[in-house]
DNA sequence: CTGAAAGCGCTAACAC
DNA sequence: GTGTTAGCGCTTTCAG
């Protein structure tokens, strides 16, 4: 509350100048031992802390790091904000967060703020505008690692998951266990799921198993509610599958649901599959084989992509880094007595 | 990239001196229309945004609000942070997200961070370290909100659920369907749960129903799978129960686990309710009925308290706001035909 | 290796 | 109403 202590407290308390105790501040390695030592004591008996803002003024970035994702509150987001928080606190950084969402504001907005408080870097997760929220980050000049995004269009660093592998596994289990007539519930059109469908439809392709486009509903959300609505059509529909592959946790729970309401159980009637972000699939009742993408890890890495980045910004080239989900068997493509547990 | 704009170069432009634009920035009120106008237009022309460093050095703080809670990833952490980006991200205010997680140092560490960004005023959610937090942060003259601590012990802003209220609607619901020997499964010991238990207990003494204190199984952690353990214990037990109060929804899970594995089903078998801090209870096969909190209104109000409070920071009365969480009837409670839906 | 001094971009008196 | 001016706390040449 009382008057702030500044460098030059320090510098009097240790009776040295204020350019020395910035020097033990940003590069103590060009201080002599002793003079180190009785400024840190200093700063340390007065509890000095430095005033970020002042930094700033000389085009210095403040140790922050901001998350833009379309939606904090969607696994993937939670996911991600938990990774980069876990990596940057670790580091002394903060984190600033943010949602697209209602915005109808171009994203700009947020970055001409994110530019003004002098953030150090931004991690984006692909939405709607990532595009445009990455083009105004590079005008501002603010270094940026793109999360997820499937089309390698902006040059900036990026990671991805490699969705396709994952698809490819979850048909490649089903088939092995029998299934040969696999649906997939997708979500809400996206590149991502375009890839993922695609890997799907190939990878029953190359069984010969039946045609999986006639097989495919797309949910117009990755919600409980739309799951449910995809898999009673998909019940009252022709052809039964025996499996579905769901673009997400969510949707899977309305297939649950559709399931039970239709008298039917997981796995023995129709075996259930999703992608899963965080770990939710793991509590269903008939716990979720899912194909687990680790969102988290990615926001970990995507820290310290960004920091390799700003740490030579001139000599440094764009990393691009794809991760590979892995598929978690659980008792819903498979009876518990030879599934993996957990 | 290049060179930043500043308020000097917006002065040039619009031909006036830079007390002026300071003006139109802070105190539009005070500079005449035509003025005002012109150095908007520079403003805009030139798209000057402010570096919000140097305003920190005139002790002003930055437009940014910190949240700091147990855990990001927890649902009330989740939901929380949803109302806070919301409400702030409205007011044209940043949010910085941090979780006491695994820290073992003190939380003064993060506070002191936060003071040295200039950091507007803090949410603190409560959890292990919440006085430790709140003095740190008191003596950096950081304003703060405290949400649902329901111990009143730190002189703060403050915000609380009602959670005795929730427990004691819960317990009523479920004797008026005739349960008369109902669960409670607990999370590890807090105040909150405490003050649960006792709502629990009052509730169903006040009609004569069975002893709740021999029905009451702590499960140590707030997880499926300590759920199902308690569950487990539950189903084993002598008396067994006709319904079961869940302190969380992802105890309610493993309760649900425990059934299933038991062949026993919800409603029939067995009534099941939990406290839900999101949505997930309507996800479940048979969805929960859920004690359902408003966490996220609780952020959006949690800002609107702090931003009172910084507005008139004299003459400021801490306030105590109590929220009352609301009884939503799903199918785990009372079947499909009569239950409220979703 | 250390100190003196010149700002960084902005706000807030205070004069005009 | 508007302009002049003195810093805010810190970094960074540049001398010593």
């Amino acid at each position: 509350m009382q008057r702030r202590v500044t460098i030059r407290d320090v510098a009097r308390e240790a009776g040295v100048s204020i350019a020395t105790v910035s020097n033990v501040l940003n590069r103590p390695g060009i201080v002599a031992a002793a003079t180190r030592i009785r400024v840190q004591d200093a700063i340390d008996a007065l509890e000095f802390v430095r005033t970020e803002g002042a930094r700033q003024l000389h085009g210095l970035s403040a140790p922050v790091i901001a998350v833009m994702m379309p939606e904090t509150a969607a696994p993937s987001g939670v996911e991600l904000t938990r990774g980069v928080e876990q990596e940057a606190t670790g580091l002394g950084l903060g984190v600033m967060i943010h949602s697209g969402r209602e915005e109808q504001a171009a994203p700009a907005r947020y970055v001409n703020f994110l530019a003004a408080q002098g953030v150090h870097g931004v991690v984006l997760m692909a939405g709607d505008r990532t595009d445009q929220a990455a083009k105004a980050l590079h005008e501002r000049g603010l270094p940026v690692v793109i999360v997820d995004d499937h089309r390698p269009r902006v040059s900036a660093c990026s990671l991805r998951m490699d969705d396709a592998a994952g698809a490819a596994d979850a048909v490649r289990h089903l088939l092995e266990r029998g299934h040969r007539t696999i649906a997939y519930v997708d979500g809400p059109a996206s590149s991502r799921s375009q890839h993922r469908l695609q890997a799907v439809t190939q990878a029953q392709c190359a069984t010969g198993a039946t045609a999986a486009g006639s097989l495919t509903v797309r949910a117009d959300a990755l919600t409980c509610e739309a799951g449910r609505q995809a898999a009673d059509g998909l019940l009252a529909g022709p052809s039964r599958p025996t499996a579905v592959l769901c673009a997400d946790v969510a949707l899977a729970s309305g297939v649950f649901q559709a399931l039970h309401h239709a008298g039917l159980r997981a796995p023995d009637d129709m075996a259930v599959v999703g992608f899963d972000d965080g770990m939710h699939g793991a509590s269903a009742v008939v716990p979720l084989t899912t194909v687990q993408r680790p969102v988290a890890e990615m926001g970990r890495q995507a820290v310290r992509m960004l920091l390799r980045e700003t740490a030579t910004p001139s000599t440094h080239e764009h990393e691009h880094l794809v991760m590979r989900p892995e598929l978690v068997v659980r008792e819903s493509s498979q009876h518990a007595s030879t599934a993996a547990g957990r």
